[in-house]
DNA sequence: AAGTAACCGTTACCTCAAGTAACACTTACC
DNA sequence: GGTAAGTGTTACTTGAGGTAACGGTTACTT
């Protein structure tokens, strides 16, 4: 009765993986589901979809939202899969831009049925507790904010706009990309070079009133960054 | 028994205009009910606090939806009549586009729980049909697309951005208003003028790129107007 | 004056989807 | 053999949206 040291019972430890999988099989389930009988999709579609009962789904989503949200955070996924490199990516300032918003409206336009089940999507009795693409706009924002930041204090600017203006470029992408979404009267390139002119010329003149001179052509790189 | 031509039996007209004042008493009450007992109210609330029992919503109202889209319109009503002179006004550019800017804020921070309710709204059993967001969304894009287009034909530009630029304007204004509502980490004033310097940049970028100075102090005319 | 078309309003019900209880079988660690 | 996890089922409860059926009031119509 010495206590036989191994720690937790084996018996817990051998499903680790096994739930996680699982789980990633319903949200696949439920986006199939979404894709085939429209966002009003009830648990016991997906359910169905999946090949199992109500319960089965309980016994790994506490309830609806939670598999909502799950599903919400697969699309951040797939999006962020899309737009980290894009972000990350050093070039020529304006292309760079370009290549963003592009990353992000490719996405919204391989999944439009995800999308709009995503954010228009049928939260049905989310208590605003968790709002997966208020979330998932507050990740990108805030990215994009601390890039924002950076530039403006590298350049020796007030860098007490980097917030807003990081919701303010993500709404507007989000919204102009919603709105060709719904009704497509421009190719995406079209679209992409439109906002990413209307993002540059934002810069440009945030950069000019300080009075440094950029060229869209060039990366953007401050003569000196900070130490 | 020649027919007394005197129409319809005026019976069916005496109520005309009682409806509408009966329907909008009930948005009303839904808007007080919304302030107090959050955004999840049911329509057993909303006929509570209206002080008479479901089945009279349900004479004025066809469903649920129905009673929140005309809640949502009266929200657009209160936008409107705040925004409408902002909007029409004439005036120095740059300031014309900080008070519209604030327009919007400042109907919001007034009305953080319609608002919430009203775009994060528990649109419960809204099958995607009628999305009064949507709808003023793009109602005030459309205003604001018809006024850019004008400018831009006006300057002999390329009239084609004007809508995916409306509905980028509308997209990053609400975003970051909605960002500001939740963590008031700045002034309204501050951030009308932090947006509204990031508009009236890329509107002044957009004109230098036709070769066109802007004055941000002068009223926005062209030289000379379409014939 | 009697009839009736519109409203006012109620209580008690129906319905349907979310979520749960209870029960039975499987696997592999102890 | 015991048991801790997971597999799965059918059948239930719950709650909110929505309806039925009933009765009362007002004021126009005949």
């Amino acid at each position: 009765m010495a206590r036989t040291v191994k720690g937790p019972d084996a018996r817990r430890e051998r499903w680790k993986g096994h739930r996680e999988q699982r789980r990633a099989e319903f949200v696949e389930a439920t986006i199939a589901a979404v894709a085939k009988k429209g966002p009003d999709v009830g648990m016991e579609d997906v359910a169905a979809e999946a090949g199992v009962s109500k319960p089965v789904l309980y016994r790994h989503f506490t309830d609806k939202s939670d598999l909502y949200l799950a599903v919400g955070q697969r699309a951040t996924e797939l999006l962020m899969d899309r737009m980290g490199p894009a972000l990350a990516a050093d070039g020529p300032i304006r292309a760079r831009i370009e290549r963003i918003v592009d990353a992000y409206l490719s996405v919204i336009e391989e999944n439009p049925n995800l999308y709009r089940f995503v954010v228009k999507g049928s939260f049905v009795d989310r208590p605003v507790e968790k709002d997966v693409v208020a979330e998932d706009k507050n990740l990108i924002a805030s990215a994009l904010a601390r890039i924002l930041g950076d530039y403006l204090r590298a350049f020796d600017m007030d860098s007490g706009g980097a917030e807003p203006w990081a919701h303010a470029l993500v709404g507007m992408v989000q919204n102009a990309g919603d709105w060709w979404l719904e009704r497509q009267t421009m190719s995406r390139a079209n679209l992409s070079d439109y906002l990413a002119t209307i993002i540059w010329h934002a810069v440009d003149g945030l950069l000019r009133s300080a009075g440094v001179q950029a060229d869209p052509a060039k990366p953007l790189t401050p003569l000196r960054l900070v130490d």
